[in-house]
DNA sequence: ATGAAAGCGCTAACAA
DNA sequence: TTGTTAGCGCTTTCAT
């Protein structure tokens, strides 16, 4: 059997309650703390979870839900999170419940069974509605990315849309007139902000956006070589590619590639995220960064300050920028 | 507060452990199963983990260390256990804890302070040495893909040495003879087998190894990139490149893409996983694909197995077999 | 500052 | 088959 507070109490001659008030930071003699210390180093005590959780109700577990673990991006912040976690006592539970609500639905039960002390969406499709007794648990909730519209959680997204703009008018007084969109797909929140981008940076130099180079896709890298395959075969052939997606612009890249296209001269190129990929080609790939360790960053920030702090109940709402970086292939 | 099965008892007019019983799939009268039953479905009641984890030590997660979740497979790997895993009632806790030995050890202990009832690592990089008090926790131990070679605990590995060597020899049936290789970082053992295969097929056609074909590098699509590009800068190309790495797959393509090169027609091409990808590509590239179906299922199996019959102590040592597809990339 | 003791919700041994 | 009861290891009052 394991060491118990019991064990560390008889070798110290002290009480357990003295011992648990040690362990938890209360008042104890200098003396005393040291002789406890010593005890717990040599046996090598461990407090028990259970115990610990039967009495307090916490299980300094936290769950992650996500979209899609083989996206490099989300994987990142999944891997920074729990490190940020981690390094403060919590564990994460983790599920790649895909984008389909249901399935998350049933995940959430399932953490919530584990007794949880917080979620993390990343992002959130399920409907909190569809939760009753789910606030009233009391957890926290974060969605990252996105969520529903109607869902009144912490939540902390990215702004493409200034990046985009502003990359996109800069291939514009670059002189580049036939701009194409490789998107996510329609509807979705980040196509979207990416979507407005273009379009607003179009409207701006008073351009007709021209539908035929837009082009939607799931976010795969072979989505995204397809989708750029066709745009290349075209007969008339755009001037630009921005490729609005972290896998799809690898695709592109496989597809520039292929067609044999100089870059920037045939064609400038601009990409999301894959930072080391884009040092690697030459010319450097410009991209569009999302700041990922910011965002783990501020997760787990943001989640841990909820869990102490049963005061501020009220929802807070980040966008993070995501930036623009320069490359040489525009 | 939540439910508990006291409520259950009161509600029924039956004793708390009659209701335990049920929980456990005990003998209890149909009626008052029924009975039971309705009562938890209408108060909606949940098991407290804490409270079963004091008394049965056992907490129903296992934690899941691994090496790299931006690696595809092995986060496609960790999806699938992952799912297999919640089917039976277990809750994964995951942690990407790098390739390094100590961090590793850390992440264990910090799992097992967390009271996991298992451990699957991807691969096991810390010695199992270095834990006193470990083994005699008594917790069944997995390592997938590698391990170090004095470990004893259930092993799954995978056969990259067959496929390869057969593809390999395909390569020279076809007339080419000029096969450069692009390895994972030498000594891996992930390598050792990729590079078994490929000379030994040399070998066995009575070919000389030519070093300056054979490139190791880092498992990233940049490493593959650069590597690829410098095998085809060379004054003598190759005529055939087999690219043994799931991520050094794509910076291949890019790589063979960007020259221009004919496939197959001067350069023969085969990689690895990529699976969809490769169907998108044309020609269809030609892999050797990593059965991460089979590898989880096989996982998840395994480790259930321990935790239920704690009678066989002994531990199996799996293989399996990587398959080669078939593409028109050669 | 320290100790004694109750009890968190559950399981399991024993009694009925 | 069902009920009674004793803990599992910890936190937390309430005395001391």
């Amino acid at each position: 059997m394991a060491i118990t507070i019991k064990d560390i109490a008889v070798q110290t001659g002290l009480a357990i309650s003295t011992i648990s008030k040690y362990l938890n930071g209360g008042n104890v003699l200098p003396e005393n703390r040291e002789k406890i210390q010593k005890v717990i180093d040599e046996l090598g005590f461990n407090a028990n979870v259970f115990a610990r959780g039967l009495k307090t109700n916490k299980s300094h577990l936290i769950g992650l839900v996500m979209d899609s673990l083989e996206d490099a991006t989300q994987a990142r912040i999944v891997s920074l999170m729990e490190e940020g976690f981690r390094r403060h006592g919590y564990a994460c539970l983790i599920s790649d419940a895909g984008a389909d609500p249901l399935s998350q639905k049933s995940v959430v039960e399932f953490f919530l069974a584990q007794n949880v002390d917080g979620i993390v969406f990343l992002p959130m499709m399920v409907n909190m509605n569809d939760f009753e007794g789910y606030i009233e648990k009391e957890i926290p909730v974060l969605a990252l990315f996105d969520k529903p519209s109607e869902a009144e959680c912490d939540f902390i997204t990215l702004d493409d849309y200034v990046p985009v703009f502003s990359s996109v008018r800069h291939l514009l007084n670059g002189g580049r007139r036939r701009i194409a969109l490789l998107a996510g797909p329609e509807g979705d929140s980040a196509t979207e902000q990416v979507l407005r981008g273009y379009q607003e940076a179009l409207k701006n130099a008073r351009l007709p956006l021209e539908p035929a180079l837009v082009s939607y896709g799931e976010r795969t890298t072979e989505s995204g070589y397809e989708r750029a395959m066709r745009l290349l075969d075209r007969d008339v052939l755009p001037d630009a590619l921005l490729a609005g997606d972290n896998r799809m612009t690898v695709g592109a890249m496989m597809a520039v590639m292929r067609k044999g296209m100089s870059v920037p001269g045939e064609l400038a190129v601009i990409g999301f995220d894959n930072v080391l990929l884009s040092q690697s080609l030459s010319p450097r790939l410009s991209v569009i960064v999302h700041p990922t360790e910011k965002m783990a960053a501020l997760a787990v920030q943001t989640l841990l300050d909820k869990l102490s702090s049963s005061a501020s109940r009220y929802c807070q709402s980040l966008r993070l920028p995501s930036e623009f970086m320069m490359g040489e292939s525009i």
